[in-house]
DNA sequence: CTATCAATGAAATTCATTTTCATTAAAGGG
DNA sequence: CCCTTTAATGAAAATGAATTTCATTGATAG
């Protein structure tokens, strides 16, 4: 394996390949998010229930751009300020979760129930994502290796996934 | 454990407590740092020797900023793009490693012989480097069972250190 | 020594994100 | 419903890291 730490990954401009997981969760209507919003002790507005359902039913991992442009569509008024702002406070009160890969602008998702880590795709993008129990536990046991009381972790994989490989090979073959 | 991803960390302004692996190597003459340049086949510089005998004798884990700095002092004519170019370029050909944590700018060191991961105190910004074969080899686990071909990683464990786990129960009970 | 082409540095540029600030609007009494 | 009090908004400017541009300088092969 390599030991190299980021892999100057491609800027994944469009969402072209990377319709990963599309949520489609129960609907979730409206009151629920002014719930969540009453919970941080904000004001409920309609920008902010627009930035909400956005995250709630596109796609996950989108970049604060993406979600501007979401909810643009829907109110050209809106201010991409306040999508920086909103997702910033929700992430800081643990409604969204941000991801980081590299230097590459945030992603953000609804933090899952389930705590999960990202396997990325370098060549396309695509993103998995999963558990794993024992990993967990051994990142525990080093930092207590060492005095630590762990708060937090990214694990971010990156790979080749199973199509570019497969798009990989064809081109080799091709070319020879 | 939490499950927050990255815990909004400190900006780390001064390099204050953040010395935890000065590098004393073998001294590694100029001429040393000559072959590591033309293996990239590019030409000689004293810029180029002056970045590289920054990073070698220098902390580890420094920003570009940092090395401008060092490097600054003894040549005040250097350029900060000079350095950034330098330090793509190493980074490119593996000579040194990017360490990204979070939204911070970018982190350098030469890149060591055996990989190792990193674990950072949110508090005070102290680095602990880690190599868990269990854990690397869980990693290539999770990645095949995507039919993924791992290229590389990110593993970054935050938590608080044990100088300041003390320094916040003093804090407490002087509160109390 | 010279010619060639890469390397340099100052300044401008990009890009994501944050801040500022004047304006607007939510929410909790009355 | 109507104030009043704040917080929220959006446009624009600011920030900060990193990159690019381009005219000038310098390394090095011959
Ligand atoms: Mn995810
Ligand atoms: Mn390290
Ligand atoms: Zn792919
Ligand atoms: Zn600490």
């Amino acid at each position: 394996m390599e030991l190299t730490k980021i892999p100057t990954l491609p800027k994944f401009t469009g969402g072209e390949s990377r319709e990963e997981r599309t949520l489609s969760r129960e609907p979730l209507d409206k009151s629920a998010f002014k719930q969540v919003i009453r919970k941080m002790n904000l004001k409920v507005t309609d920008q902010r229930l627009l930035i909400l359902s956005a995250l709630h039913e596109g796609r996950t991992h989108v970049t604060a751009q993406e979600v501007y442009e979401i909810v643009s569509a829907k109110d050209p008024e809106i201010g991409f300020a306040t999508v920086y702002r909103f997702l910033r406070t929700l992430t800081e009160h643990h409604f969204v979760t941000e991801v980081r890969m590299g230097g590459l602008p945030a992603r953000y998702e609804m933090t899952p129930q389930s705590h999960h880590d990202h396997l990325t795709c370098v060549s396309c993008g695509k993103i998995c994502e999963f558990e794993n129990h024992e990993i967990e536990a051994l990142q525990e046991k080093v930092a207590s290796q060492f005095g630590f009381e762990l708060t937090s972790h990214v694990l971010e994989l990156y790979g080749v996934c199973p199509d570019c490989q497969k798009r990989k090979k064809a081109k080799a073959s091709f070319g020879n």
